[in-house]
DNA sequence: GGGACGCGTTTGTGATCACATTACTGCGGC
DNA sequence: GCCGCAGTAATGTGATCACAAACGCGTCCC
């Protein structure tokens, strides 16, 4: 078969093994991939910034390994770049990548919002509540002029409503698109301030609550359009 | 501002430089991942075989280093999964999740059509031309019952399509859908043998021949909707 | 005869080092 | 004064080694 695919083949080498995951604790790996993903989803990282491995590496107080690690894993999902020469960089999307990306996300999301509500119909209550909880932590940012927890609190609502759609492989879809337009949201909405957003969040939940899958999507990609006339409008500037 | 981003700051650590990219030569990395994901796109790879990195690296000649970085690059496209040990094997899709997957597709593959045909509007010929070709390997690994060629020609036949939107990060996302697709659909195909496949491809050319985007999207979709249709019908089984 | 334990082996992860290239600094020339 | 050039510092890539955990198999016990 080759490639060394072995369906049950050993490979042939030598060393040995895994450095010591006991109990719960996480690979240092994927705990430098977490705290850059979180970085990047609130756009706490400027687009255009450059990153090295051994910066990274010495400031999680980690080996450049899994600095490389989380780095190129990140750059897979096209939330970091890299230039032709190999060099890290926070990207700064087009503003046709941009379109697309919101694009994608207008078709992507009322999707799994209508799942959401299929899939929670009987026990909408706990999610109810759960989102009710971060529509309060995400008006709390707006009245503080806090562009970085607006993104925070509006990614986590999203988040949470999505769950409850129990689609794993369209949340990562979705997930690598708000990865992209992290950075530059968190920019767009420190750009245009605490002004008043329309607020889709209270319909969406009205129509969770009413059982109403159709109108919960159709607020859930006006929300999504709101955000891309505003990055639209930014980028225009 | 911590984390080694620096935005000009350099790193503090110690040796030196990259390994020798003269010219157009690429990256071993590169290499191998454009290697696996070839054979992951045509379903070369069993869903469920397990690949170890020190397999892949001795196959193709290149150390430890380069194979995980290529795997681990899969990975995150979600077209190799890990176990909670590490071990590395090609995803068996549940049902649901393929399910997930081809709603996905039928959401954005018509718009990539869509914006494919409103891009080549002035210069369908070449494009046109390209398409025919595919089309025509493709009708022949029909007819030669040879469900390998008939997954990558169908997968060339889409990307050509979809090129001439010109839209990276919209074509991204379909990319990492196909790649966990691949595998499956291989075998369903295999599963389903020869068996007459309504042609949408034809339907495709004549629309986006006649400059209309409307009718080639609906193609788009019926084609994967008739994909979608097949993989449940051999998950049935 | 079947299931559970134990041991050797394989495997992924993390660390460190070497290297070729790229980016940056300061200096010189025009 | 500004542009271009050299020298130096810094960066990503690849290789190799060490380690601890998981797998797999054989054996023993019931």
């Amino acid at each position: 078969m080759a490639l060394g695919t072995t369906l049950t083949t050993p490979g042939q080498g030598g060393a040995i093994g895994t450095q010591g995951v006991a109990e719960g604790r996480q690979p240092a790996n994927e705990q430098v991939y977490q705290t850059l993903r979180a970085r990047l989803l609130e756009g706490a990282l400027e687009p255009g910034a450059s990153l090295t491995l051994r910066g990274v590496a010495a400031s999680l107080d980690v080996s450049m390994t899994p600095a490389r690690e989380a780095v190129r894993k990140l750059v897979a999902e096209r939330a970091l770049a890299l230039t032709p020469s190999g060099r890290i960089l926070v990207p700064l999307p087009a503003a046709a990548e941009l379109e697309e990306l919101f694009a994608a996300r207008r078709l992507l999301e009322p999707e799994l919002a209508r799942r959401a509500a299929l899939a929670s119909r009987d026990r909408v209550a706990p999610l109810l509540k759960a989102l009710q909880l971060q529509d309060d932590a995400l008006e709390a940012a707006i009245a503080a002029g806090d562009a970085q927890g607006y993104v925070r609190a509006n990614t986590a609502f999203h988040a949470t409503l999505y769950a409850a759609a129990a689609a794993p492989a369209l949340m990562a879809l979705v997930e690598s698109i708000w990865l992209q337009t992290g950075p530059t949201m968190r920019r767009v909405y420190g750009m245009i301030g605490t002004r008043a957003l329309q607020d889709f969040h209270e319909t969406a939940l009205s129509a969770l609550s009413d059982d109403d899958p159709t109108t919960l999507a159709h607020a859930i990609r006006d929300d999504v359009d709101q955000g891309a006339a505003l990055a639209a409008e930014a980028a225009a500037l």
